[in-house]
DNA sequence: TTACTAATAGTCATTTTGACCATAATTTGA
DNA sequence: TCAAATTATGGTCAAAATGACTATTAGTAA
């Protein structure tokens, strides 16, 4: 590679990454895992993670690495925290940072890559049992998850870009673990003025058909101007 | 020293550790800064940080640090998050995990230590350019402060054990920026049931004593489970 | 044409909010 | 001793938001 040739090949060898990613499909919320196709835990599935180049921000290595190993790539990947327990890693003493991001799963196929063997969205309720401090990461960013989703128009990086109020209800139901009440989270979301209603109409279901709407940034970052405030 | 004999001293060096400890005093808000005894920015003032060792979790690295630079100990240290911009240090490649405390000022004397040369207090609004990325890191910082007072009830911590409900809201002023109705943010205090009434007043102040209130964190723990839900 | 399903709209009592106003308890100084 | 000043504390009231419902509408399926 000519890359390597240009810029020597050297990595932080303490400090490494670990990706996040939610996905909504089909009702259930997924988180994004690979398949070590190399290193200790060879055979395993895990969150996609590798190690930060010298010549690289955190943030730029978190995106190369999601994308060397899953072929997502240009979304936004959110810091959560660095871990650095003790014993979180065998062989040597690692701290991990951890990134965090929502994607719509159907907008991206995945390739694995790197390190990875394989690639695929797993239930988040059938998550199988992690290596290092996975588990502890995954706990971490499903509550931030539930935090944020509240507090901040997030949940729509979920949906496909146009969608009823329902999928979003669901999607509300799903993270938070808990029904609401159709008519008033419809309500609440209307009086924002936050939706753009779509001309189109829901298609191929077998019931009266429900109006889509999209979420506009550039609203949102208005109504911020005015002290607006997402809570849900 | 004995322990630098059992266990050889090593540290992450490429990765360290910046304190953010916000205490608040005579009505402003202040952070802990350090003068840097040694290292390249000599003679500077800067937020206390220092390298993690190996053999040691980058808590329990916060923790030391801050105690050895500042004589500050057994305080709730919260990682924010890692900073890792590629030239954020100048002479080599160094990423920084930041932690984040409230404090009150009047329950910790300072004493400089380590590679600190001195210690103090300094109000938020005249905080001097600071090296490296620390502005980037009190800033972050600040902003999380702001959210986080609103969301849970961590304002007590940068308060006297009894306070009055003015002191109270004059801290919430002070970090948010803007001045709240006096009736209806006492209002909103007492209907969460939140707060310890004392059976002392207020003392040597020139008008009517205000009653004295302290913060129980059982009481809290305890409404918590009946989804009470603190919001300012 | 009739059931079924979900969309959409509306009701209503209760609670919460924001912007005030009123009175009470102290201290200070004339 | 009394008035002014200052802050504490409590109350009012209309407007807005919430939670728990009910009603109606539009479309599919059989």
């Amino acid at each position: 590679m000519k890359a390597a040739l240009q810029i020597p090949y050297k990595i932080m060898d303490s400090v490494s990454i670990d990706c996040l990613l939610f996905g909504f499909n089909q009702g259930t919320l997924k988180i994004l895992m690979v398949k070590h196709g190399e290193g200790i835990s060879k055979g395993k599935w895990a969150l996609p993670g590798g190690w930060i180049n010298y010549h690289e921000s955190i943030d730029d290595a978190a995106s190369r690495i999601l994308k060397a190993l899953t072929g997502v790539s240009n979304i936004y990947l959110e810091q959560l925290r660095a871990f650095g327990d003790l014993d979180r890693y065998p062989t040597k003493r690692v701290i991990t940072i951890a990134y965090f991001a929502l994607v719509k799963p159907e907008n991206y196929s995945l390739h694995p890559g790197f390190t990875a063997s394989d690639a695929k969205w797993v239930d988040i309720k059938s998550v199988p049992k992690l290596p290092y401090d996975h588990k502890k990461i995954l706990d971490f960013g499903f509550a931030h998850l539930k935090h944020k989703v509240r507090h901040e128009p997030i949940g729509f990086n979920l949906l496909p870009k146009k969608f009823t109020l329902l999928a979003l209800q669901e999607l509300y139901e799903s993270i938070l673990g808990n029904p609401l009440d159709k008519s008033n989270f419809r309500r609440k979301l209307m009086n924002m003025n936050l939706l753009v209603p779509s001309k189109e109409k829901q298609k191929d279901v077998s019931h009266r058909a429900a109006a889509l709407y999209s979420f506009d940034k550039k609203i949102y970052d208005r109504l911020l101007k005015e002290e607006f405030n997402f809570e849900l």
